[in-house]
DNA sequence: AAAAAAC
C-alpha cells in the first residue's frame, strides 16, 4: 500500500479536496442519490482520488514532523503545511488545568495511547483541520474525540458547540459517561439526544431550545430536534461521527448523516469534523474522504491501519465445528456457560432478534441465567440490561449486532459468534467489518481475550475461510465440539485460564 | 436469511 512506488507519495502528502458545488434546491433524497451515483463513478475512475498512493509509511512520517517510533501500524497523512508533533504527554497539548485534572484524577490516565498521541495534535492545533481516523478496537478513540470536544468548547458561551453522532443508544450513553467523567472539572454542560423513556417524556414542542454545550446522540432524535428548531447550530465548532464508516455506509446511516452535516455547514461556516472508526472498507474510505472534502471544503488529515494489521493480537480466535444447530446451543451450555464464569463476562452474538429470543429461551429452560439485548426491546429494558451487565450483575449477554460496535466493558473476555456475521443480501459473503468489531468487544486496551466462532453449515466454513484470509489472521480449530478438555485448553491458550 | 434509528 505504502510502497507502491507512486512518484509523488513520498514527497508530497497533500490531499486536495475535489471541488464540488452542492446542489442547493434539491430534496435530501435527491442529494443522497446523486452522491451515491457520484461514488459509483469514483469507483470506475478512481484516478482523481488515489488515496492509497497518498498513504505514507512510518519511515516517512518524520518528514512531516510526525514521529512515533512505537507505532508501526498507524499510517497518517497530513495535508498542507501544518506541522504536528506526536504528544508524549497530555501536558504537550495545551489543555486547560481542569481538563488535565479530569484526565489524571477521574480517568486515571497516565499518558496518551498511540492513536491519542498522533491524533490529538491534529485535532487541537489551529486551523483545526478535519480528520478521518482509523485505529484498533479498544485503543482509545473515544478519549480522542471527547477530549477534542471538551477542549474546543468555550465554557462561557451557553450554546451548543460540539456534536457527537453515534449509531446506537447504548454507544451514545457510553460516550456521554466518558464525557461527564473527563469533563467533570470543566463546568461544560452536555445533553443526550436520544428518545426519552416513559418517565422522562416531554413533547418536543414543549421543550425549550437546547443550551447544553456538548450534544451526544443518535441520528433520529438529532434530526427531530433540528426539524423543530430546538438545536441551534450557529456556534457549532466540532462535529464527531463515532463509528463513522457505519454512519456513512450506504446500508447504514448515510442519508441522515449527510443531512446533518449539510445543516451544520449551512449555519456554521467553520466547523471541524472528525470521523472515527476501527474499520473503513475501501468504498467507505473513498466516500468519507470525498464527503469531508466536498461538504466542509477544507483540508483534512487522515490516519489508517492496514486490514491485515487490524486484528487484535491479544485476542485469540477459535472456530468450532458443530454437527447441527442444536449442538451450537449445547456448546454454549456445556462449555461456555460452565467455563465462562471463570474467565470474566461473555457476549454471545447472534444474527437476528429471533435467534436471540430462541437462544435466550433455550438457555433459560435449561436453567441458566442469561440476559438478552436487541433493538426491539423497550427503552427501559434496554437501559436496565446494559446497566446490569456493566455493573457485573450478569455474566452472559446475548446480543444482536446492536452491541457489535463500540460497546466498552473491560471484563468481557469472551466473545461467541453463535452466527457468523454476513452481508445482507449476500449471505455467503462475510461482513468483515462487523466481524472485527465483534471481536473487539473482548481485549479492551490490550487485555487478553478469546473468540469462539461456531460453525455448522458448509457455508459457515467458507465464510470463516474468507475472514481468515481477509485479515490474515490465524483461527485455530477447537474440537470436538463436546470436549470440555479442548475448550479448557483453548482458554488456557488465550491466557485466560 | 438483518440491525440500527423517528414519529
Amino acid at each position: 500500500m505504502a510502497d507502491n512506488g507512486s512518484s509523488d507519495s513520498s514527497t508530497n502528502a497533500t490531499v486536495t479536496p475535489p471541488s464540488f458545488n452542492p446542489p442547493e434546491m434539491k430534496s435530501w433524497a435527491d442529494v443522497a442519490d446523486e452522491e451515491a451515483a457520484a461514488e459509483n463513478q469514483d469507483e470506475a475512475s478512481s484516478a482523481d482520488i488515489k488515496l492509497d498512493s497518498l498513504v505514507i509509511d512510518e519511515s516517512k512520517q518524520g518528514a512531516l514532523g510526525l514521529t512515533n517510533p512505537d507505532d508501526s501500524t498507524i499510517e497518517s497523512v497530513t495535508s498542507g503545511d501544518t506541522p504536528y508533533t506526536s504528544a508524549k504527554r497530555f501536558e504537550d497539548l495545551n489543555l486547560s488545568p481542569e481538563l488535565l485534572k479530569g484526565l489524571y484524577v477521574e480517568m486515571k490516565f497516565e499518558q496518551p495511547s498511540k492513536i491519542q498521541a498522533i491524533s490529538l495534535p491534529m485535532i487541537l492545533t489551529p486551523p483545526y483541520k478535519n480528520l478521518i481516523a482509523q485505529a484498533h478496537n479498544g485503543s482509545g478513540k473515544t478519549t480522542c474525540f471527547v477530549l477534542g470536544m471538551l477542549s474546543r468548547v468555550d465554557p462561557k458561551v451557553p450554546e451548543p458547540q460540539a456534536l457527537c453522532i453515534c449509531p446506537t443508544r447504548e454507544l451514545a450513553i457510553q460516550n456521554m459517561e466518558v464525557l461527564l467523567k473527563m469533563g467533570k472539572f470543566t463546568g461544560i454542560t452536555s445533553e443526550l439526544a436520544l428518545p426519552p423513556d416513559q418517565a422522562n417524556y416531554i413533547p418536543i414542542q414543549k421543550r425549550p431550545p437546547i443550551t447544553a454545550q456538548v450534544i451526544i446522540g443518535t441520528p433520529g432524535t438529532l434530526s427531530k430536534w433540528l426539524q423543530h428548531k430546538k438545536l441551534g447550530l450557529s456556534k457549532m465548532k466540532i462535529l464527531v461521527f463515532d463509528e463513522a464508516d457505519h454512519m456513512l455506509a450506504m446500508s447504514g446511516f448515510r442519508d441522515e448523516s449527510i443531512r446533518i452535516m449539510k445543516a451544520i455547514t449551512k449555519s456554521s461556516s467553520n466547523c471541524q469534523v472528525l470521523l472515527f472508526s476501527a474499520t473503513f472498507d475501501d468504498a467507505v474510505k473513498a466516500f468519507a474522504s470525498r464527503i469531508v472534502g466536498e461538504i466542509f471544503l477544507k483540508e483534512y488529515n487522515q490516519m489508517f491501519v492496514k486490514k491485515e494489521e487490524l486484528s487484535l493480537e491479544s485476542v485469540k480466535q477459535y472456530k468450532v465445528r458443530c454437527p447441527d444447530e442444536h449442538s451450537k446451543i449445547m456448546v454454549i451450555k456445556d462449555q461456555i456457560l460452565e467455563l465462562g464464569e471463570k474467565v470474566g463476562q461473555t457476549i454471545v452474538f447472534v444474527k437476528s432478534r429471533n435467534t436471540a429470543s430462541m437462544l435466550h429461551q433455550a438457555l433459560v429452560e435449561l436453567g441458566y441465567e442469561v440476559t438478552t439485548i436487541q433493538g426491539a426491546l423497550n427503552i427501559e429494558d434496554r437501559d436496565k440490561i446494559i446497566k446490569e451487565f456493566k455493573e457485573g450483575l450478569t455474566q452472559v449477554l446475548i446480543s444482536t449486532d446492536v452491541l457489535a460496535r463500540g460497546f466498552d466493558q473491560s471484563q468481557v473476555n469472551l466473545v461467541i459468534n453463535f452466527d457468523l456475521p454476513v452481508q445482507y443480501g449476500h449471505f455467503s459473503e462475510p461482513d468483515y467489518e462487523v466481524y472485527l468489531h465483534r471481536v473487539g468487544r473482548a481485549g479492551r486496551f490490550g487485555r487478553k481475550g478469546a473468540v469462539f466462532n461456531l460453525l455448522c453449515l458448509d457455508s459457515d466454513d467458507m465464510i470463516m475461510g474468507k475472514i481468515e484470509k481477509y485479515f490474515n489472521s490465524q483461527i485455530t480449530e477447537v474440537g470436538p465440539w463436546n470436549s470440555r478438555a479442548e475448550f479448557e485448553g483453548a482458554l488456557r491458550g488465550a491466557g485466560l485460564l
